[in-house]
DNA sequence: AAGTTTATTTAACAATTGTTAAATGGTTAT
DNA sequence: ATAACCATTTAACAATTGTTAAATAAACTT
């Protein structure tokens, strides 16, 4: 009985040195934004549930409230809708950042938008409930959530100005600086609607870049 | 001398009034995000300044620091930077929004965008050291800020959304639609930026619009 | 391995938007 | 009022992107 005791201590322990290790990425993500000692941290890890989702699973779904944020830990998320059939694709979240439907998730009205995922994914998951839990009762992740999402912010109007000034081309050529690893992994149809373009045009851009 | 201290007392106390009722439509637009008592509005009272900037003034410049977050309570202001010795639109603010040069706002590092005054504005203007006190000693502040910032966010996500699935076309009928009085007070060069598009397309796209 | 599905490319033609240059219309300053 | 400046339109032509349809390539199933 003791010895058993001992055992499952062990395992526990063991389980949890194991998810520590898991959070590394998010530690180092949020490390960012807001300095938080070990303790600070503890409030979060009770909370994130760890979750492999298999590609072209749906996370979050049209018409469902979106109650949970993840971080992508490994693999490519991405975030559509679908219009007039079809679906297009807006985000494809990069390796370790947030992705939720945020629309539904902070109005808790049904989601248009689809959350699946492009490639087997691990993420880290915190549902609503306990991610307002902690905006309330521990300002430094109230800090936190409002430097990320000001961060986030300004990625999405660098996009913006992507779209306003530059040439679908140069577009390309940036995405692929930035993310090479994403070409390899992810779909061209995806990767075309990110950009605004139809496929095909993707694929003849292609064709004829001058490296 | 105590009757001039009473004049004096009740020009303040006037002043105080006439600036209550300019901070109507802020009251009335942070109370979408947070309930907020009369006693937690007194704690911004004081440090907002009304200031007008007239047509074409700048508010924040390329290459400073932002320090100032503006309310336009009227007037439209616009936020570009200069490409290739252009001035790229990115941005025009609707009315009684928050608007400042937030990548320079939030890392302090000098401005690359800058933000001026398409008509003569009134802004209530809020310095970023007197926002990092409200956020560090109301925790509503903080929350307002999140709350608001990811309102924020999502509208730049919808923009997104715009110009992948939608043309110029759409995209200008949308604005008319959104905000008929910013056609009539707002060049039609700095529409065309917003849209994406360039002034001579935007012409041409007037023109052939059926209603 | 053969067959099925999905991803990507190719091509011809259409539609949209950009580019350049000039004309017209409206405002502002002297 | 005139001149100077800024805003908007127009037009011809170029470049980019969309559309449709098909071919090829790659990945997945049985």
């Amino acid at each position: 009985m003791l010895i058993l005791g001992y055992q499952h201590f062990f395992c526990d322990l063991e389980e949890k040195l194991k998810a520590l290790d898991k959070f590394q990425n998010l530690i180092t993500f949020i490390s960012q934004y807001v300095d938080f000692t070990g303790n600070d941290l503890k409030s979060i890890y009770d909370k994130v549930e760890i979750i492999q989702l298999k590609k072209n699973r749906i996370f979050i779904d049209e018409g469902e409230i979106a109650e949970k944020l993840a971080f992508t830990n490994k693999g490519y998320l991405r975030v559509y809708y679908n219009f007039d059939g079809e679906e297009i694709t807006r985000d494809i979240t990069p390796l370790h950042t947030f992705a939720t439907a945020l629309p539904s998730f902070v109005s808790q009205k049904p989601s248009f938008e689809v959350i699946s995922a492009i490639t087997d994914c691990e993420l880290l998951i915190i549902h609503r409930n306990d991610l307002e839990f902690l905006y309330s009762n521990y300002p430094k992740w109230e800090r936190l959530g409002r430097r990320i999402i000001e961060e986030m912010f300004v990625e999405s109007q660098r996009r913006i100005y992507s779209f306003i000034t530059e040439t679908a081309e140069t577009r390309y050529k940036k995405l692929l600086k930035q993310y090479p690893d994403m070409i390899r992994d992810v779909p061209l149809k995806y990767i075309a609607d990110f950009l605004g373009i139809k496929l095909q045009s993707l694929s003849r851009l292609r064709k004829t870049i001058e490296w």
